[in-house]
DNA sequence: GAAAAAAACGACCGGTCGTACTCTTTCCGC
DNA sequence: GCGGAAAGAGTACGACCGGTCGTTTTTTTC
């Protein structure tokens, strides 16, 4: 990896974090320069414009997460281990200390909801992959028999993802205690449901 | 009501359309008092600082919700119908076209997370207001015996703020067309889970 | 209707923003 | 180890930011 490379890449782990506490339009160019110890020029040289960095944190940061978080819960068994292991990881990834600053996709996803442009359309490419994910494996789980055959995977996907939400929500925004326990609770829940019949 | 309690109501409402498309710090003091057809140092006059500008925002749009959905739920009798009424009323605050922006609080909640200060503090006091009020009419379901007994009501609260969570992402980010049906069911998926034992 | 008070104005402040240049340093294949 | 290429520094720009100022206009009060 060149020298180039290694530090595009330092400078969108750093715009990840900062993105992440500040909003992708938060993110100063002079403010990450200053914290990666380089100049607002010279970081600028690896990017055509602010926009494009925007879009290149979001592309990096689903990289990550597609790696730490999908990859990891694939080493499960498909079915009902898999998607328990797949929501460990994600609550895990969200607690990490290595993301101060919250789930940039979150973030953003209030942020560029009104906005136009190729930071939104990343942002929601990322998203309906996500979901499709989601939906993928509720409907490898209920192939294996694990869940009823009568199940709309797409609507557990949804579920399973306003989950993710309410846990971000309580944790970072009202700092509750308990969030680990409503999400896990709220997880079981739907994973009951859609275990039995009605 | 006096000419300047007029300037500030009409500052504060668009003030909120303004921040629930750009952001709380989005919002720019030249270009609100452009949109409203004032001089900014004239606007400026209403408030001592930014930051007291963003508190009263937050604190007008809940007042507003307050009169448009909680009160207007609350003519419908306690228990399951009020509950039904509540959320109902809810969709309809957030499909409003009076609030193209799309709901403040979700935005200002993933915005000012990583912050501190007096927006940050009026915000989580107003969403634990929300969710406080919300378990309370969860509470009033269990009593008139709607819900089973033994109904962990904070939980429900946190649920039902999860459905409203995801609607929004799902109908203002992805444009999903059957975000308004995926938020019906899962709603209705949670009050029958909370009807039944187990 | 005049005096007092409130409201709005336009000009301006220092600072930061994203971006465009040129110039210097560092890297790396030959 | 040299020379071209890549990486980064330095500087400057126009625009806009939140905020202050003294002044003028409008509203309220007596």
């Amino acid at each position: 990896m060149s020298k180039g490379e290694q530090t595009r890449d330092r400078i969108l782990d750093r715009a990840y974090r900062l993105a992440a506490r500040d909003g992708l339009e938060g993110l100063s160019l002079g403010a990450l320069a200053t914290e990666l110890g380089m100049s607002k020029s010279g970081l600028f040289a690896h990017f055509a414009s602010k926009e494009e960095l925007q879009v290149a944190t979001l592309e990096s940061a689903a990289a990550h997460f597609t790696h730490e978080v999908v990859k990891k819960a694939f080493a499960a068994p498909r079915g009902l281990p898999r998607l328990k292991a797949l929501f460990k990881a994600w609550i895990a990834w969200m607690n990490d200390a290595g993301h101060p600053g919250g789930c940039l996709f979150i973030a953003a996803s209030a942020e560029l909801d009104d906005k136009k442009g190729p930071a939104r359309d990343t942002l929601v490419a990322t998203e309906k992959d996500l979901l499709a994910m989601l939906a993928k494996a509720a409907r490898l789980t209920v192939e294996e028999g694990h869940f009823v055959k009568t199940l709309d995977c797409d609507q557990f996907a949804y579920e399973a993802h306003a989950q993710i939400l309410a846990y971000h929500h309580a944790k970072r925004l009202l700092h509750d205690p308990k969030a680990e326990a409503r999400v896990k609770a709220g997880f079981d829940r739907l994973v009951a449901s859609a275990s039995h019949p009605q």
